[in-house]
DNA sequence: TTGAGATTGTGAAATTAATCACAAGGGGAG
DNA sequence: CTCCCCTTGTGATTAATTTCACAATCTCAA
């Protein structure tokens, strides 16, 4: 299979992150092989999804024995792009962006949250030893100095459009939106957006349907 | 169209959402008539496919005109099932559950919630005037009382299938589950998971792939 | 009332994704 | 070393989703 020329569903990957977790557990528990099988079970895809979804990426099993759970974990990483720490900054230091700064699932999967940022002054300044908020206007400047590569948007959704610009401007390679607004950026910016609503709606109208409105 | 045999996309119905915010701009900019083409720019999507989601739902527009803002709002209010309130019981009190009880983003779309859960007695109580937080025990007294229709699960992953198996128990018709395993429920329950791991993660694999690395 | 211009609604075609089914190997017993 | 059993890896097939392209039909102006 020729690198970097293969195709493959969109979908694959937002699997790989379930994959992660349930080889992480099977590496806790000292499993060293798992089948397909065993595995897609646990996760809630068919086992020939499952060896599909690895196949893009090689050949990471052992015929006739399953997958070495160690080998694989360490492969899934890599394609995830967890082999080495990524650096967050997030731009709105409200509630949710606070939230997030706390939140150890980023830690678990190697993103870190180095800085926030605020236009609100009686924000900026230390949160404990390790955080801080620092105004808007040095994006740019702790960008380069923490070595930044994710903006993450939690900003009311007025000033989104603005704010994901000063972060293209200051050069973060991608945004991780929580605004519920598209956003118009360079075709070369990565965006990914975050979105609530649609998964407590999505809820709703099988509700709805379920019982007649 | 004969009513309740059409089948769609499942993608659809993520979809409605995005067009329910740009419609309720539309309509606060008092906006009567919009074509697919400016709505579909505005959402991110092509005309021809905002025409046939809508279209799996009747003959929603207006042939040469376009579609009537307010109509169309009302029609997919209902197919959202937001055409009334639904009441939410948030099960464990923690910093995310905490979070999402103050949350107006769940209001504003029709959705309440109406009371928390916990098994940590220093919880228990009054948080404001509108909300208590209940032991856990009392979770189907309370979803009676109040007329809860939806669990949110905000609690540790380890405890995240007990609990969903008391949802259950306890009369709840559907799950929205932040906690990252997948739940064994009756399939007559409706469960939506929460993870916003996946998506910084897939966004990861993007810039690794991009950045070689 | 008529006709030009516009935009929807929708079968058909194209594309994308998932599943099937089995050939290709690897492991392990004897 | 050989053979049998097991599970992967993957073309081929089927299914699902999106896009295309144009007929249907509504609006508006004269």
């Amino acid at each position: 299979m020729p690198e970097g020329l293969v195709t493959f569903p969109k979908a694959t990957i937002s699997r790989f992150p379930l994959y992660f977790r349930v080889l992480t557990e099977y590496n806790h528990q000292n499993i060293a092989l798992v089948s397909s099988e065993e595995m897609a079970q646990k996760v809630g895809v068919t086992p020939s999804q499952l060896r599909k979804d690895l196949s893009y990426f090689g050949s990471l099993g052992i015929r006739g024995a399953g997958y070495d759970v160690a080998y694989l974990l360490t492969k899934i990483k890599e394609i995830l792009g967890m082999d080495r720490k990524r650096r967050l900054g997030i731009i709105g230091a409200g509630k949710l962006g606070m939230a997030l700064a706390g939140y150890s699932g980023l830690k678990q999967h190697g993103l870190e949250v180095s800085a926030l940022f605020d236009t609100d002054q009686a924000k900026w300044g230390a949160i404990n030893e390790q955080l801080t908020v620092f105004p808007l206007s040095e994006l740019a400047v702790q960008r380069e100095r923490l070595g930044l590569e994710i903006a993450v948007l939690t900003v009311p959704k007025v000033a989104a459009q603005r704010v994901a610009e000063l972060a293209v401007e200051a050069g973060f390679a991608a945004l991780w939106n929580f605004a519920p607004v598209r956003l118009e950026v360079p075709p070369e910016i990565i965006v990914q957006y975050e979105d609530i609503v649609v998964g407590i709606l999505t809820l709703s109208h099988h509700l709805a349907r379920k019982l007649g409105t």
